[in-house]
DNA sequence: AGGCTTTTTGCAACTAGTTGCACAACGGGC
DNA sequence: GCCCGTTGTGCAACTAGTTGCAAAAAGCCT
């Protein structure tokens, strides 16, 4: 149940509305969890009737019929309950890898063109994170919340490190694998 | 739709009954594709249903009695079509992330103890693959199919290294952190 | 033989996430 | 004034995975 807490957090970064936190979710808190924007609504719904966020009262005109939701005191205890709590480590599941585990049995015939989109994926989100480190943590800035964002984008950073490696060391392997399947 | 390939390349690895799949979740294929035996249940009688595996021919089923299942030629095609289809990255969902981010935001109390069970089972599972990796794949077997069995293992060797690895500078970060919430 | 436990299979209900679409409001172009 | 694309919100149906429980067969004990 992560959902709802990824969007308080979100919340108490800056309260927002429904698309903006869509738009949010598209990068920065949607790099480690992902959502749509029905999956975002809905949850607004249900987090507004358990009375831990609410609508700021309408401020400026702008377009639309826009609702700006922040979090309650309420919500912000919850999200602290919540990351405090223990929690299993989640239970791991990458198709990736099960293809591979796959193509040991049926063969590799047409595996190697997705590895290599995979990793050109990879790339460019590694150099993603690159350029917000650059812009957002120079050396010099160390306040508490900062170093826990930092240490975050770290593990983004690695893990992406990580599959660009594994990726490049994988299709080098192919080049030298009989190709027949 | 992975679990469907999951069973099917476990199946061709070796026909097994429902049970004796779900033993072989819990290691091996499930290192990177975890299922619980209801899942499993389901989706070998769907798998037959399609015509994609069928029962060994031993005795005709009943409740409580023991079904083998292995996979048909159209289960065999299926799985390579898939394993060759282009698939587009996962998105990721991390909630261990998820929750350093919040506690960015509503403090760091109580998560220490958590990340250490974390360190600890990242380590453990590092020493198993180790061990498997030592077990199974010695120097001189490369077999083509060994070669991406073993690159697979890698890539879970190299996942659980990095965890232990990032874990272990989080804590380390924790304790030069002013401990207020 | 009678009951007790384990093995093996499975149903049903629930939770979480995805996909496809609807609809209202507003701004801009003609 | 009217169509049209954009912004913003939302419902409904579907797919995938989880949890809790139960029931048939088989072995085990005395």
């Amino acid at each position: 149940m992560s959902l709802p807490h990824a969007i308080l957090t979100a919340l108490l970064e800056k309260p927002s509305s429904g698309l903006e936190l869509t738009r949010r979710f598209d990068k920065s808190i949607g790099y480690f969890w992902s959502a749509t924007h029905q999956q975002i609504y809905r949850e607004l719904g249900k987090l507004e009737a358990e009375g831990l966020i609410r609508t700021l009262p309408a401020e400026q005109p702008a377009r639309g019929q826009k609702k700006s939701y922040e979090v309650l005191p309420a919500g912000r205890a919850e999200l602290a309950r919540w990351t405090a709590a223990a929690q299993d480590p989640k239970t791991m599941r990458d198709p990736l890898l099960l293809r591979l585990r796959a193509a040991a049995v049926v063969g590799t015939a047409g595996l190697e063109d997705d590895l290599r989109r995979h990793l050109e994926s990879h790339r460019r989100q590694l150099a993603e994170y690159r350029e917000i480190e650059r812009r957002d943590f120079p050396p010099d800035r160390d306040a508490p919340e900062d170093r826990l964002r930092h240490l975050v984008l770290r593990a983004g950073i690695d893990l992406e490190t990580f599959w660009t490696q594994w990726l490049t060391h994988a299709l080098a392997e192919f080049a030298e694998l009989p190709d027949a399947d």
